[in-house]
DNA sequence: GATTGGTTGCAAACAATTTGCATTTGATTG
DNA sequence: CAATCAAATGCAAATTGTTTGCAACCAATC
């Protein structure tokens, strides 16, 4: 068995580690991409595309680019999707060996969010695959109520 | 304890007592919106605004409506929204003394849904709970994989 | 340093959803 | 049963998240 670093706690991946890994598969390094993976990888919770325009140098990237970028990265998995229900995607860069899955808790006051370590247990999970004869069963999951400090 | 009515088994409510309930909060019954009832009414699964748009005789009611609609009757209650991740909300009508929290096991390649009974254990989102001290904890969970018909 | 295919910026296109406003219509009341 | 009024609707325009066509660019290779 494998051992699984959480990602709340996975420690930020290089970024020659990140950039190797598109090297690999003749996408280029650019500005653009530089500066999205430099920014994924100092925060530590998903953010939506315009969060992450938001968090860059002015001009140094394209909204549209951001969009492709999340895109090609996620195709790579080298980045996953998260959808909080409010309409925008959020993406989080995912550990090398890792594959990304895990599950929030966000606040629905603030709008904090907090990573889980729990999953949907498997045994049930794969009771559901067979019972309706379904393959290749994933699921998504996500935890909302209201934090501490927002609870007056 | 209540017996609960899985939502997938659950028996067509009247429309009489659909109503009754939008009467019960001075709002008025309209054509658009009896519409609208009688088709949630009579699908058993989630439907996005233009399907339910798309179900309805023509020029019954505009899709704003639908809209408002909606949002109104989730604000009731009465009806419960899902989000598959396709960026369109769907919406289900919840039985009287149900909350419909329930999940869906959606086909990746076809989009066949199924209803589950199965949920996420309460002591493990309650341990969640206690353990971030958040309140009022709720999730949004939904499984995702390939259909008999579709696996070739 | 020239070559070249992957990339980007920009603007326009799209799609889901919301909203302002004039008009219509249930439900209530006299 | 007609008058009344707040609630509801239709329509079009506005918002917001996301995608795309295309000409100009640029990172990697030779």
């Amino acid at each position: 068995m494998k051992a699984r670093v959480h990602s709340h706690s996975r420690q930020r991946q290089k970024l020659s580690a990140l950039t190797g890994r598109l090297r690999g598969k003749s996408l280029k390094i650019t500005g653009p991409r530089a500066a999205i993976l430099e920014i994924l990888r100092k925060h530590p919770h998903p953010l939506t595309n315009r969060e992450i325009f938001a968090a860059m140098p002015k001009g140094r990237c394209n909204l549209a680019t951001i969009y492709r970028a999340m895109h090609l990265l996620g195709e790579m998995g080298m980045v996953k999707r998260f959808d909080f229900g409010d309409g925008a995607a959020r993406f989080e860069l995912v550990g090398a060996g890792d594959d990304g899955h895990h599950h929030h808790l966000v606040c629905t006051r603030c709008a904090e969010v907090i990573e889980i370590d729990e999953c949907f247990p498997r045994k049930i999970e794969s009771r559901i695959a067979s019972k309706n004869s379904f393959k290749a069963v994933t699921h998504k999951l996500e935890f909302f109520g209201i934090c501490p400090d927002c609870q007056h």
